[in-house]
DNA sequence: TCGAAAGCGGACCGGGCGGTCAACTTGGTA
DNA sequence: TACCAAGTTGACCGCCCGGTCCGCTTTCGA
């Protein structure tokens, strides 16, 4: 056990995860410690005080994203429609990331053995929500979580190449796969779903 | 008029090319100038003989692979069936960065004037594409060679994201996201397409 | 109130990076 | 074959990075 954070700890540790997404949302995975304690308005020293090394940084931001994430995902599982609960959770994935992309971040702290099991349980959620569409009729039959666990990052992906680009195209794109999920019109997958 | 390179100065740029592309898709943006010219089998010097900077490498490895796609683009153009051709570009393009992932460097270099070129006679050819799997019925009408520009890298990206996955992977997701072109059973779109 | 533990911060370190340069080698030509 | 422009090379430079360390400040419970 652990014994509670000091409250001066506890606020500059808050400051410090803010400022740290904020610049590499901003600068990418090159942001330099130094540059993020200059923004939280802490000392660079402070900032290994509380995470040993860089990757352990990246690692607190992801978990903090999977985190909330996860908690959405468990929510739609009661919405009445399975099919919009899927989609709606699509929805606030890429809002999520369009608001700071960190998705670089994900690869690198995917050593990290936290990282790893809150992602797993991210993919069990999604999962689920794919099991009920899947039941429900609303995606194809041949379509796994792990599908849509890959997927779920594409629509910002694309949208994110376009470069003076309104900040909701993705929109169109989550759409567009969407549609490639539906069972109508569905051509038969030259791929087996990869295995969890 | 620039007089021919020496055989030996030559030789040590496709060398030089070759290792370059080989260490980036390895290591990364981060493979260091040092790295690629042992690997070339060089001196460091000569690098910076052949290209000012790390961008200017950089830029003429992305020149030349997007210039294949062009080429294969335009021959496709003739083909028959302007669906599979548009399919078979997709497919030409997903072996590519299957092969060897440099998809990193066209951020990298999309300050280059040649680069931003050669991209913009990329999306011609592949408008044409679209244009004529549209007219053919094979597109749905509110998809725009931009939408395909923006969305060719995404098969491979989404199937990277899986950890020890098959190599062609990404052949499900490109008939996932295919299937969400046809015109059989779309769903009107949420969002304009972007300009190119 | 006061002392000890917890937290803070910035000078400092080793290392690796992109890029330079001047002495040397080599290929093409007259 | 002899010359020289073109090409090569690796030691070297300045810079910035992640990470360390230790003297100082702050918090908080007794």
């Amino acid at each position: 056990m652990t014994r509670p954070l000091r409250a001066d700890a506890a606020r500059n540790r808050r400051l410090l995860l803010a400022a740290a997404a904020d610049e590499f949302a901003e600068r990418g995975l090159e942001a330099s410690i130094a540059d993020i304690a200059r923004r939280a308005g802490i000392g660079k020293g402070t900032v290994f005080r509380h995470f040993a090394t860089k990757e352990d940084l990246i690692a607190a931001i992801v978990l903090d994203r999977v985190e909330v994430l996860i908690e959405t995902g468990d929510h739609l599982l009661e919405a009445d429609d399975p099919g919009q609960a899927l989609l709606g959770f699509l929805e606030v994935a890429a809002e999520q990331r369009q608001q700071r992309d960190l998705s670089f971040l994900h690869g690198a702290s995917s050593g990290n053995t936290e990282v790893s099991q809150v992602q797993e349980r991210l993919r069990a959620t999604i999962d689920a929500l794919v099991d009920r569409a899947r039941d429900h009729g609303a995606v194809r039959d041949d379509i796994t979580g792990t599908d849509l666990f890959l997927l779920m990052c594409a629509p910002n992906y694309v949208a994110g190449y376009a470069p003076g680009a309104p900040p909701d195209l993705w929109r169109r794109y989550l759409a567009i796969i969407f549609d490639g999920l539906r069972p109508q019109g569905a051509h038969p997958l030259p791929h087996p779903a990869p295995s969890p």
